[in-house]
DNA sequence: TCGATATTTCCTGCTT
DNA sequence: TAAGCAGGAAATATCG
C-alpha cells in the first residue's frame, strides 16, 4: 500500500503543475481514478457531490505532493472545510466524508473536463 | 521587501 | 472509543 501511495506521489509530481490547489488536486483524481487506485469516487457526477474512500491515503498523497510527510486526513479536512466560505465546495450534512463541489470550482462537470 | 492568498498546524467541542 | 466534522486562531509558504 505505502508503495502504491509512493508511485501515484511520484507520479503526481510529474504530471501535475507546480501551483495545483488541493481542490484541483481532488478534482484530478476523481477525474483520473485509474490512475489513482479507487482512492475516491463519485456519489452524484452531475451535481459535484464526492466520497473519499481512503482519506488517509489522499492525505498521503496531497503531503507528497507538498513535499508534507505530516499531512494527514484531519488536516486536509481542515483545508476543505475553509472552500465552503469561498464556494468551492458545499456542505453535505450528515454524511461522512463527502463532499460537494461549489460554484466557484471549475473542470469538474461533464462537458467540461479534459481541460 | 511586502501584502495577499492558500494552506498548515493546533485546538476544543460535538456528532456518528 | 475512534473517526470525522466544525470552525477559531495563529503560523507558514508561495507568488506577484
Amino acid at each position: 500500500m505505502q508503495a502504491v501511495v509512493c508511485d501515484l506521489g511520484m507520479l503526481f509530481a510529474v504530471i501535475a503543475p507546480r501551483g495545483t490547489h488541493l481542490w484541483e488536486f481532488i478534482r484530478d483524481i476523481l477525474i483520473h481514478p485509474e490512475q489513482h487506485g479507487g482512492l475516491m469516487r463519485w456519489e452524484d457526477r452531475r451535481e459535484g457531490v464526492f466520497k473519499f474512500l481512503k482519506s488517509e491515503a489522499v492525505a498521503q498523497l496531497w503531503g507528497q505532493k507538498k513535499r508534507n510527510s505530516s499531512m494527514n486526513y484531519e488536516k486536509l479536512s481542515r483545508a476543505m472545510r475553509y472552500y465552503y466560505k469561498r464556494e468551492i465546495l458545499d456542505r453535505v450534512d450528515g454524511r461522512r466524508l463527502v463532499y460537494k463541489f461549489g460554484k466557484n470550482s471549475t473542470g469538474w462537470r461533464l462537458g467540461e473536463v479534459g481541460v
